[in-house]
RNA sequence: GCCGGAGUAGCUCAGCCGGUUAGAGCGAGCGUCUCAUAAGCGCUAGGUCGGCGGUUCGAGUCCGCCCUCCGGCACCA
């Protein structure tokens, strides 16, 4: 028996899990699902990442201690997982002392014997604004790319990792194992990334207490990336249980974000190489999935609490439509309206009517009875279907997976209209054929079922039963469950539809939070949902599950800390797109004084230039100057920035230019 | 600006190493059966395969240039 061990990414708490989150452990689910389903002994492991400053902060404002904070969210994250069936066999948290800590100094440790880890005591330039050391490559003419300020020049003790050391292995890495990094645009972006050069990087942070001690500095923590990347080894016992962690690393997949598949494919590997241990066998990036074609975020306001999906008929429709509509790999997105109509049409009219004249025309003409007959072209259908699954799966092409399930569905809705097992129950002669009809339509159906377990697993569990199934699901192997069976006797179950059609638009859309969109009363003239006994997880109280509270308290300034930002009107007299730059427009402003200044503002995405001229606006006037794409800047615009992406310019009322806001 | 990816029917996408009338699913229209959740099944949809040029007997499929979109980097006082 093969072992396979899965991650997914560890999760910032400082907010609840939004349908992108979900993806990501649904997804995972189905690749554990269907290792299991194959007989490996799979390991899926899932958790929580805790030692961030937002964590802390977002603790802090709720006035809550930071470690007991995060035992609230543990509980609200364990409970949407349940609530989408995720089947994670450990769940870490980087808070845990026993299990993680420990792994983290073991890391760290390991690194230092190496002598891969230095103290930095190395005169770095440090910028105050980005409390950052700035490698020296990225000081545009000594100054702070980001702030155009001198950086001092420090010497706080600070422990650096020699990534730049690990280039050339990462590149032989990377070459000898080609599919480390999938999918292979990802792959390209970090090829690109380390061929660019790799900097050293700063791996502790020097009085801060939210974190994991350095074993030989206590005074500073582990930063806190290099702490998360660990919990996938202290997980599986790195650092306090040698027997566990040599039977189960390394780990086979890493799955993650887009976003961060750069710290996996490259910090991670090359801790592990300093440590001397093995790398993971593969770092999968997935899409994000998009709202009505947007990034989900808090300040768009168009979050999907992914329960809100699985509300009326559980977790199953919502994990199909991720798995099968979204191209594994690549970005998807998600409408209530795509939803409801791959629903009816998937689920509603296709798979769950098939069950239901399945069964009915079993108990009608065969008092639900069946005994296997000849066997006929759904046979061969069937192992091909179950073929061409196992090599999308084998492959991580999950949608293809669910199409080969999906081609024998349909399959079968053809045989049975070619072989109208209606007609044949009407002529007593042709009782065998009917028998032998029915059989294979079931046959069909039941190893359908055993394709789509790993996608939908309470709805395919229960179609396995009505279909006469005997094996606990659990036990079921992929081999002798994909196998036509052309022998035996099986009873098979009429209970009624299993996923009512939606007849009207909007019938399982929930609080949809877009502003500006009222969302559409999810009253129904659909019938109830299933029965417990077909959805178990379908009971989880989804509705009541307590939203964080939004923020009070943010950090206070006095009065005087305000004063000291001098904040004027001002009218825009030209404004230019700035060459070279996607971002920047090079604006000529009246602040009342003697000559107009010249700012810089990177809103070039949200504005054209010709919009911009004769707007009275709000600039911080007291900012100094600063060189920004070889052009100085004499202050600043004030504008709204959302978090995803783009600007929003606040306009004054026309005041004369040069007064004073405050 | 640099790097990477993409642009194929209303929508989501297949189309490998170039070769007969460019495909699937969904949606839509029409027809049909009646076991079934007004579901199923069949047929239809006629889309300059982003644009221009090139290689070739022959190009979504290779080459060049251009346009648009997405992502990464730079940049975002």
């Amino acid at each position: 028996m093969s072992s396979f061990f899965l991650t997914t990414a560890i999760d910032f708490v400082n907010s609840r899990p939004h349908l992108g989150t979900a993806y990501e452990k649904i997804t995972a689910d189905v690749i554990a699902r269907y290792h299991r389903l194959k007989g490996d002994d799979t390991w899926f492991l899932m958790g929580n990442d805790e030692h961030s400053q937002n964590v802390f902060r977002r603790a802090q404002e709720q006035g809550k201690a930071p470690l007991a904070y995060c035992d609230e969210m543990e509980q609200v994250f364990r409970e949407v997982w349940r609530g989408l069936d995720i089947s994670f066999n450990d769940f870490i948290r980087t808070t845990d002392q026993k299990r993680h800590f420990p792994g983290v100094q073991t890391l760290v440790q390991a690194c230092l014997d190496n002598g891969d880890v230095y103290e930095g005591t190395y005169e770095g330039p440090y910028c105050v604004s980005c409390e950052e050391f700035k490698p020296e490559k990225d000081l545009v003419d000594g100054l702070c790319p980001i702030h155009k300020t001198k950086p001092e020049w420090i010497k706080e003790r600070n422990w650096f990792f020699r990534l730049s050391k690990y280039q050339r292995p990462l590149l032989a890495y990377y070459e000898e194992h080609p599919s480390f990094i999938e999918p292979e645009v990802r792959r390209n972006e970090v090829l690109r990334l380390v061929e660019d050069g790799l900097v050293d990087l700063s791996i502790s942070r020097a009085g801060q207490s939210w974190g994991i001690p350095l074993p030989n500095d206590p005074q500073s923590v582990v930063y806190v990336w290099f702490d998360a990347l660990t919990n996938y080894a202290s997980a599986v016992g790195y650092g306090w249980d040698d027997e566990q962690f040599a039977r189960r690393w390394p780990a086979n997949l890493h799955i993650v974000g887009k976003d961060i598949t750069r710290f996996h494919c490259v910090i991670w590997p090359a801790l592990l190489m300093s440590a001397g241990l093995p790398l993971p066998g593969q770092v999968f990036g997935h899409g994000w999935v998009f709202f009505k074609g947007e990034r989900m975020s808090k300040t768009m306001g168009n979050i999907v609490d992914p329960l809100d999906a699985a509300k009326r008929f559980g977790p199953d429709p919502l994990r199909l439509y991720l798995t099968k509509e979204v191209v594994y790999g690549a970005d998807g997105d998600f409408t209530w309206e795509r939803f409801e109509e791959k629903y009816n049409a998937d689920l509603a009219n296709n798979l769950g009517n098939l069950v239901n004249r399945v069964a009915a025309m079993t108990e009608r003409y065969r008092q639900g009875r069946l005994v296997a007959g000849g066997g006929g072209s759904l046979a061969t259908l069937a192992a091909d279907s179950a073929s061409a699954y196992r090599r999308a799966m084998d492959g991580l092409a999950l949608h293809e997976g669910v199409a080969a399930a999906y081609r024998l569905i349909s399959a079968a809705n053809e045989y049975i209209a070619e072989t109208q097992p209606w007609s044949l129950a009407r002529d007593p002669a042709h009782a065998d054929r009917l028998s032998g009809v029915l059989h294979d339509a079931a046959e069909a159906v039941r190893i359908a079922a055993v394709l789509l377990l790993p996608v939908m697993p309470s709805s395919a569990a229960e179609i396995l039963r009505r279909m006469g199934e005997t094996t606990a699901p659990g036990d079921l192997r992929f081999d002798t469950a994909t196998a036509w069976r052309a022998s035996g006797e099986r009873g098979i179950l009429n209970a009624g539809a299993l996923w009512p059609r939606l007849e009207d638009k909007g019938a399982i859309t929930v609080s949809e939070t877009t502003p500006g969109t009222p969302s559409p009363s999810s009253a129904s003239s659909a019938a109830p949902a299933p029965s417990a006994a077909s959805a178990p997880s379908a009971s989880a109280p989804a509705g009541t599950t307590p939203h964080p509270v939004a923020p009070a308290a943010l950090e206070q300034i006095a009065i005087d800390d305000f004063m000291k930002v001098q904040l004027k009107v001002a009218r825009i007299l030209e404004a230019s797109n700035v060459p070279k730059s996607k971002k920047l427009v090079q604006l000529k402003v009246d602040v009342g004084e003697a000559e107009p200044r010249t700012i810089l503002a990177g809103i070039a995405e949200s504005y054209q230039p010709e919009q911009l001229v004769g707007r009275t606006i709000v600039v911080v006037a007291n900012l100094k100057p600063a060189k920004l794409m070889g052009i100085e800047s004499n202050g600043m615009v004030l504008a709204a920035s959302p978090e995803g992406g783009g600007a929003l310019l606040l306009n004054a009322e026309p005041a004369v230019p040069g007064t004073r806001v405050r």
